[in-house]
Parts: structure tokens; sequence; C-alpha cells
DNA sequence: TTGCTTCTAATATGGACATATTGTCAACCG
DNA sequence: CGGTTGACAATATGTCCATATTAGAAGCAA
């Protein structure tokens, strides 16, 4: 039905807004009203759309949440089809969710702006956790991956690289969003800890 | 002056009430009214003490920080006394700030709602990182100690290896907090970064 | 046409909040 | 002793917000 559609659209068309806002004035700065005249909508139509405030916004976190997902998920792929290092495809996949420029920097505002309401909020820390396992567990199994390649030592435990390594890139993307540590520092922190993970070559192709 | 002293302590008072808060309810959960009921005194007073709401969370931040940092400082001076390795005792002092236990996921959420919020609010984040370059280069003084008791390989960089834990830390409390990654795992991604930053074996007091 | 449903807008309601204002009481000082 | 000042308390003010209510428009069916 082409009526489905119009409202995924619309409901799309309000998340978008309420990302615009969060990006601009944080979470803090986001009321129905003013993400209703960010949309160019009336605040009844985001009414229509979303049953509270609440659910808007956890449906605006789950967009933001999925497309993190689809991009590791396609990092993921060029792996297959490109002859790239494992470390060099799981380094861009991660590295993209940096702050180091300012596209990057909106992005990860508001992703993080939703991860600190997580803590108080167990419907997005669901949101958040689900995701975020999906990722960790993508990340791991191309780890794993990078036995058979020879990239990553025959021992090694691919959760806990994989989590590590998640770790590493959420601190040091609240690191460099505050200007604590300048990039080249951030890039040099995240280089070592691959190395650490995958301190192999990949001879697959030799 | 007594009445000097009297002052700060209405003023930690004040402080103690939003902790608590922060703790129970996240910053949101915070208002003026709530926090003059909490420290059990009135809103007039809580106004006398501060000239606004933000002096008031930001002078709670500050005391937060500080006191953050001179626990590590504590642990840095152990060092001294003890003949624990620097890597024990690194360990320790970053590992007091991973919320694996009540006492320590109270704190921690304190901490994180301010830093949270320090994304938004320039203020905070000077609060912030003024204490958190303190502790990184108390961190990386340490690790220079290690060199010279064989810990540390000559080469590495110091200020490096300790932005590294510290964005593991950051990273991992989030993971630990959000249980989105169990204590052991926690732990083992914690050690094997601190392995890396300290492979050697201490032979100072061989 | 009439009536029903879906979508959208405008306005109303009621609560929560930061902050200002005013009042009270004590101590201290000239 | 009168007056001033500092420490509080109680109440008032005005803003902002989420949500409810009401109503109107558009499309379609009978």
């Amino acid at each position: 039905m082409a009526t489905e559609e119009y409202h995924a659209q619309r409901r799309n068309q309000v998340a978008d807004a309420v990302e615009r806002l969060v990006a601009a004035h944080g979470l803090d700065g986001v009321t129905v009203a003013r993400t209703a005249a960010e949309a160019e909508v009336s605040v009844g139509l985001v009414q229509h759309y979303f049953a509270s405030k609440d659910d808007m916004l956890r449906f605006a976190y789950t967009r933001v949440t999925e497309r993190a997902m689809e991009r590791v998920e396609r990092q993921a792929r060029d792996l297959a089809e490109h002859r790239s290092t494992i470390r060099a495809v799981v380094r861009q996949g991660l590295g993209e969710r940096l702050p180091l420029d300012d596209a990057r920097r909106a992005e990860w505002r508001v992703s993080f702006a939703f991860a600190a309401r997580a803590v108080d909020r167990p419907d997005l820390a669901a949101v958040r956790n689900r995701t975020e396992a999906a990722i960790r567990a993508r990340v791991a199994q191309v780890v794993e991956n990078g036995k058979e390649c020879g990239e990553v030592p025959e021992g090694a435990d691919s959760e806990e690289g994989a989590a590590g390594l998640m770790a590493v890139v959420e601190g040091l993307g609240l690191h460099a969003y505050l200007e604590a540590v300048p990039a080249d520092v951030v890039l040099g922190v995240l280089d070592r800890h691959l190395a650490e993970v995958f301190p192999g070559e990949c001879h697959q192709y030799d």
C-alpha cells in the first residue's frame, strides 16, 4: 500500500528533524513543538505518528543505530571484494565512528546523546545494546577470519579483541569530541590497538 | 574565619545532595527544589549559596572530578611506598573507575552524567578537561617511570600509552555500566591493554 | 448527497521549573 | 538603642513543556 509508504516517510521526516535538533542543541533541546517546527509540520501531526515523545525518540535512535550497523556491514562486505587486509577494513569501519571531521562530529553527537540517555532509560539501553552487540559480534567474526588468513594469532580471543576495539573507539570518541586529545594521538592509539589485535600479515593472497 | 568554613560546609551539603540525586535519577532529575529537599534545606538557602543552578552543578562536578584525581594521586603515591609493579598500580588506579560494583556504579553514573552534559556545555567541558588532562599526565608520567624500571620499552610513547588506557577505561565503563559486556571480559580487556603498555617485568628491586 | 475514516491543525490544560521578590530574624555596629 | 547587614524562608511570577481536546479538511463508500 502506498499509504504505508507515506506513513513511513512521515515518520522519517520527523526523525530527521529530531536528529538535526540533537546535533544542534543536544537531546535536552528536543521538544515536540520544536521538532514539529524543524520538520515543518504541526504538533498534531507528530502526535498522530508517534504515541508519545519517548516513542518518537526511540524511533529516531533506532534509525541511528541501524544506520551505524549498516555501515559496519558494508565495510565487512567490501572485505570480500577488495583485497585489503582485514585490519584495514576494521580500521575504516570503526574509524568512521570517530568524530574527526564536522560531519562525523554531528553524527557522533547524536549517537552519544542517545547513549548517554540510555544510562537512565532501559528502553533506549535496549535499542543500543541490540545493535552494539550485533556490531561487536560482526567485528569478532572478522577477527576470527583473521586467524585463517594469518593476521590474527591462533590462540587469540576474538570476542575480547572485538570488545577491546569497541571500547577504545568509544572512549576515543568522547576524548576526541571534547578535544581533550588531538586527532593524531587519537588515530595513533587506534592503530596501536589494531596492531595488537592484528599483529600478523595476511598471506592468503601471497 | 569560621563563617567561611560554614559557607563551604553548606555548599558541600548541597553538592552532596546533587550527587545523590544524579546517582538516583540522572542529571535530568536534578531540580533546585528537589536538591533543596534532598539536602533538607530551603530553596532560598540554595539560591543564597549558588548564583544559579548552573553554578551549583558546576560546583558539584568540580568536586566529583577533583575527588577522582585525588584517588589516582593517592594510588601513585602508594607506588613509592609499596614494592608493587607500576602496572599493578595503574591497574588499580584506573580499574577503580570501572562500574563493577554497586558503589562504583553509582559513582560512575554521576561522573558520566556530567561528562555527557559536558558535550553540550563548554563550562562543564572545561571542568572535565582540566582534571582529565591532569590524570592523563599523571598516568603518562608513571608510564615514563616504567622505562627506568624495565616495565616499559624505551621507545614507547608514554603520552599515547596513557591516552590509550584512559580511552579504554572510558569505553569499558560505558559497556560495563550498560551490561553490554560481562565483568570478566571487561577486566580481560583492561589487562590485555595494560600488558601492551607494560610488557616488561620490573627489575629495579631484583 | 450523507456519513465514516484518516490525517492534520490549533488551541487548551495543567504541571514543573528557575528565578525574583518579599518577609523574618538574628547578630553586629555605631 | 536604632539601623544595617547577612542568612535564610515562603511565596510569587512567568516560561516552557507534554499531552489532551477539539475541530476541520480530504478521501472514499453507500
